[in-house]
RNA sequence: GCACCCAUAGCUCAAUUGGAUAGAGCGUUAGACUACGGAUCUAAAGGUUAGGGGUUCGACUCCCUUUGGGUGCACCA
């Protein structure tokens, strides 16, 4: 990574001149016009020596190295104490070419761990929708960056299988004498919010599908008989979505499969006295004494035996405990859930499973409508992702009239560009307003724009078939110089986004590095060059580009269509 | 009631976690190819970072406060 070069130079350097710093940070510019990278340490060893920065920034700028001349084209001490750097031609060049030759360009080695992610939350029964396109497009990317990284990651959709929503429908069933065979999506579509809304009306219909539930919990041989087909149906429908999204889970486990588990996370709370009897109730303390904002006690055991959300949540984490012995556990789910996963977490790191920094709440916004409120239809549903799938690909082809002749399988993968970048660019944790229309651009920065920009490189790439690539030296020109340090951004740029679980930053920076190649080839016509070395230099930095906005697209789960 | 989060250009979002002149896209305005794809490129206009105070060499970022919005507070998941 060329900051970690360009901090061991400048920590050389203040060394040479006396003056002892404990960690250097060289970023990149923020004033590309002042420099290509910057660094602000004279301000904290200032401070630390209550000199004068210019001081010290010119006692430093006297006493330079000799490794400075091939680094550097310009080194800077200014104003009030920042550091610009302008690097060789040279010095850029070689760093390409270590990029290029290195698989995972240039990021630094981790040592391997292993990572269980949850990001699925969807419910058995119920469709799924808007909501749930989130999650999926987010726990994908950091999976596959985590991946990208060189750790283990298994992926865990965490199906919610075994709640009311399940009582309710096998309810409606019964109701409707529906036979087992006969249980389709449609069905169970329907079924769902109607017995849902009939419960708010009736509470003896809600008694009897929490009745239906609990039996269903406790053994009942005709209800599992039920939920096995409800659960069959319904994983098959969710498969076919999350195939459009070109999302993948290692497992499929559900709550149901925690319930095996959780006499064992009993007895470790018991033998461990963290249980406590409360209002009937059995609950783990989880207090602490900095705690800011109050925490109340994880609530294991209602006081009618039965177990709740927290405790199959216990379960699951005691599953993957035994069988995985993962380093990390990631939670891709909705922010509103923050205060149940610190109860969570905190009993987790109590019984001596994972401790509470390797166990991580990584809380996305919620999706809102055009009027800043959780997005809804018309008729107060959040709309399906079957449904808006079709209405992104409709808007889509008829954009452009060539688009109706494109294959079914480019068709997606273009949709899927549109609504996963479009996501993607946001901060994670952030809310966000949700406007198909504004979602299905492809003009600027948006999906299409950058898989254009690939698609177009590669044709010219292709129509060159040029062979022996090779950097000299040289840059040829202003557009050419913002490319190539723009490349040399990338595993920066992938390290970040690993460290703090954020696609956005490659997202960005995809859109970035596709803005520099755009004004690239349109200022540099690469055909009909004279110079063959030249042509050939551009083709090495080309093709090395390529190679970057695949491998990061893939990072973002977005594919590459023939052609558009 | 208590606590937490958010407020940035007309709209939708960034800002490398305290750095220099707050950046993009859309929209608006003006331009560009007898050349590799116009889903493109080159520009312009657009800001008291919700208001006020403070901390310091330096604040969108940290602290206090006012206003406006969101969310969470034990037997749902």
């Amino acid at each position: 990574m060329i900051e970690k070069q360009l901090e061991d130079i400048l920590q050389e350097i203040f060394k040479s001149c006396n003056y002892e710093i404990d960690k250097i940070t060289v970023s990149v510019s923020n004033r590309p016009d002042l420099g290509d990278y910057q660094c602000n340490d004279i301000f904290r060893l200032s401070k630390m020596l209550g000199k004068n920065p210019l001081e010290i920034g010119k006692e430093i700028e006297e006493c330079q190295l000799p490794i400075v001349k091939d680094t550097f084209k310009k080194l800077e001490f200014v104003k009030p104490g920042f550091i610009n750097m302008t690097l060789s031609d040279k010095f850029i060049n070689e760093n390409l070419k270590k990029i290029s030759a290195s698989p995972k360009f240039g990021v630094t080695e981790q040592a391997l761990e292993t990572y269980v992610i949850d990001y699925g939350g969807a419910n058995v029964a119920k469709p799924l929708h808007v909501g749930h396109m989130r999650p999926a497009i987010v726990g994908e990317s950091i999976k596959r960056i985590i991946n990208f990284m060189g750790h283990k990651v298994i992926a865990d959709i965490h199906l919610g299988d075994y709640g009311l929503q399940i009582g309710q429908v096998i309810y409606g069933l019964k109701k409707e004498h529906i036979a087992l065979e006969e249980i389709n999506v449609n069905i169970l579509n329907r079924l769902y919010p109607q017995i849902s809304n009939l419960c708010k009306e009736d509470d003896d219909v809600k008694d009897m599908c929490a009745t239906i539930t609990k039996e269903l919990q406790d053994g009942n041989q005709e209800y599992k008989k039920y939920w096995q087909k409800i659960l069959e149906v319904s994983i098959a429908d969710m498969k076919k979505l999350y195939d459009f999204l070109d999302v993948h889970f290692d497992l499929w486990y559900g709550e149901s499969d925690a319930y095996a588990y959780l006499p064992a996370v009993k007895n470790m709370l018991e033998s461990q006295n963290l249980l406590v009897k409360s209002e009937g109730a059995l609950v783990v303390d989880v207090k602490k004494d900095d705690d800011k904002k109050e925490v109340p006690p994880l609530l294991f055991q209602k006081s009618n035996g039965a177990y709740l959300y927290a405790s199959t949540d216990l379960g699951t984490i005691y599953q993957r405990w035994q069988d995985f012995k993962p380093n990390h556990i990631l939670y891709v789910v909705d922010n509103r859930q923050e205060m149940h996963f610190e109860q969570v977490f905190r009993v987790t790191d109590k019984m001596g499973m994972l401790a509470y920094k390797n166990l991580e709440f990584l809380g996305h916004g919620t999706v809102n409508g055009e009027d800043g409120k959780p997005y809804k239809t018309r008729n107060g549903d959040a709309p399906g992702l079957q449904e808006l799938f079709k209405q992104a690909k409709e808007i889509f082809i008829a954009k452009k009239s060539e688009n109706e002749n494109m294959s079914e399988e480019d068709t997606r993968k273009i949709v899927n560009a549109i609504l996963k970048f479009a996501d993607l660019q946001n901060s994670r944790e952030k809310d966000y307003i949700f406007d198909l229309n504004k979602f299905s651009d492809v003009t600027g920065k948006t999906g299409p724009y950058i898989l254009y920009t690939y698609l177009r490189v590669n044709k010219i790439i292709k129509s060159l078939k040029l062979t022996d690539l090779d950097l000299n030296a040289q840059i040829y020109n202003d557009v050419d110089r913002l490319l190539r340090l723009k490349i040399l951004e990338v595993p920066k740029v992938l390290e970040s986004a690993y460290q703090e679980r954020k696609p956005s930053y490659i997202a960005d920076y995809l859109y970035n590095l596709a803005v520099c190649a755009n004004s690239f080839y349109s200022y540099n016509h690469l055909m009909t060059l004279e110079d063959k070395e030249k042509q050939k230099n551009w083709v090495y930095v080309l093709t090395l580009m390529n190679r970057i906005i695949k491998e990061l697209l893939y990072l973002l789960a977005i594919e590459i269509p023939s052609k558009m």
